[in-house]
DNA sequence: TCATTTATGCAACAAAGTTGCATAAATGTA
DNA sequence: TACATTTATGCAACTTTGTTGCATAAATGA
C-alpha cells in the first residue's frame, strides 16, 4: 500500500474524530485492497489473527455510527461491509445502493457508478432508503 | 384460520410431494396470518415454544428447497423469509422480488404488484437475480 | 392394520455475537 | 518530551444462534 493511501486512511480517521489506531488503519487498508465488500469473518483471517474478535465487532460498529462504512443486505446470516463514497456522512446516510454479488467468485461490489431507478411504490408507502441486491456474474468470471 | 385456508395449506403442501405434519402446517399459517416476512426467531416465539427449534430450522429449509418461501435480504444477521408467489416454483425462482421494510413497525412485506425497473448493468455484468429492499414508513404507519 | 418411509425431538456440539473490566495505547497540554 | 486524561484493546466468561447424529414418533401407501 502506498504512502498516499495510509495518509489519506488516517485522513479519514481524523475526519469522523476517531484516533488513529493499528486495528482501525488495518481494517481499513483490508476494505481499500478488497476492492468490495467484506463480510465479518474475512477480517478475523485476512488480518492474520492479528486482533482479538471483539475488537473488529467495535471497530466496525464504530465505522458504520461514522458513516465511514455501510453494511449490504444479505440472504444468509453474514453482515457484509463495503467503505461508503464520499457523499455518505454520520447523520445523512440515505444512499441509494446498488450491490453486485457474483455467483462465480463470490465477491460483492458495490456499482457506484448505477443509478437506481426510480421506483414506484403503492399509494400509502414512502421511501427513505433503498437497497439494491444484483446477483449473477461478473465481468471478471464471465 | 378459515377451513378453506386450512385446506389450502394441505394442498400447498401435497404440491411439493411434502407430508402433512403439524409443525410444517403451523408454520405456513404463521406466514398467512402475518402477512409478511418472518425471521428465523419469529417462529419459535410465535409458535409457543410447540416445537423444537432444529424442527424449524429444518421446516424452513425444507420450504426454502421446494420454493414454497423465499429469504429477504437484511442488513443484520438474521434471515428473513416470504411466501412465495404461485409462480416460483423449485427449479425456477429467478423472481425480482421487492420488499418493503417499515422502520416504524418493524414489518418486512412483499411488493408483489410493483415491477422491478430495468437496471443499467456496467459493461460485462450479467443479472440473473434483483432484490430490492426499500425502507421507510407503510401505509398503516403514516 | 401393518410395514416402510419420513419427520421430529433430544443431546451434544460448534460458531457467532455480547458484556464487564483491567490493561494498554493514543491524544492534548505543558 | 513527559505527563495526565481519554479512549481503544484484549481477555474471560457468557448468551445466542445454528448444526449433526441418532433414537423415537408420526405420516403414508398398501
Amino acid at each position: 500500500m502506498s504512502n498516499k493511501t495510509k495518509a489519506s486512511i488516517t485522513d479519514m480517521l481524523r475526519a469522523s474524530n476517531l484516533s488513529i489506531t493499528d486495528t482501525r488503519v488495518k481494517i481499513l487498508e483490508l476494505f481499500i485492497d478488497s476492492n468490495g465488500a467484506l463480510e465479518h469473518s474475512s477480517f478475523e483471517k485476512l488480518a492474520g489473527h492479528s486482533f482479538d474478535r471483539v475488537t473488529v465487532y467495535r471497530t466496525l460498529q464504530t465505522f458504520l455510527d461514522k458513516g465511514i462504512i455501510h453494511s449490504i443486505p444479505t440472504t444468509d446470516t453474514s453482515i457484509r461491509y463495503a467503505l461508503c463514497k464520499s457523499d455518505c456522512s454520520e447523520h445523512d446516510h440515505h444512499d441509494h445502493h446498488i450491490h453486485f454479488k457474483c455467483e462465480e467468485c463470490g465477491n460483492t461490489i458495490c456499482l457506484d457508478d448505477t443509478t437506481v431507478p426510480e421506483i414506484q411504490l403503492p399509494k400509502g408507502y414512502a421511501a427513505h432508503n433503498i437497497d439494491v441486491v444484483v446477483s449473477g456474474v461478473c465481468k471478471e468470471c464471465k
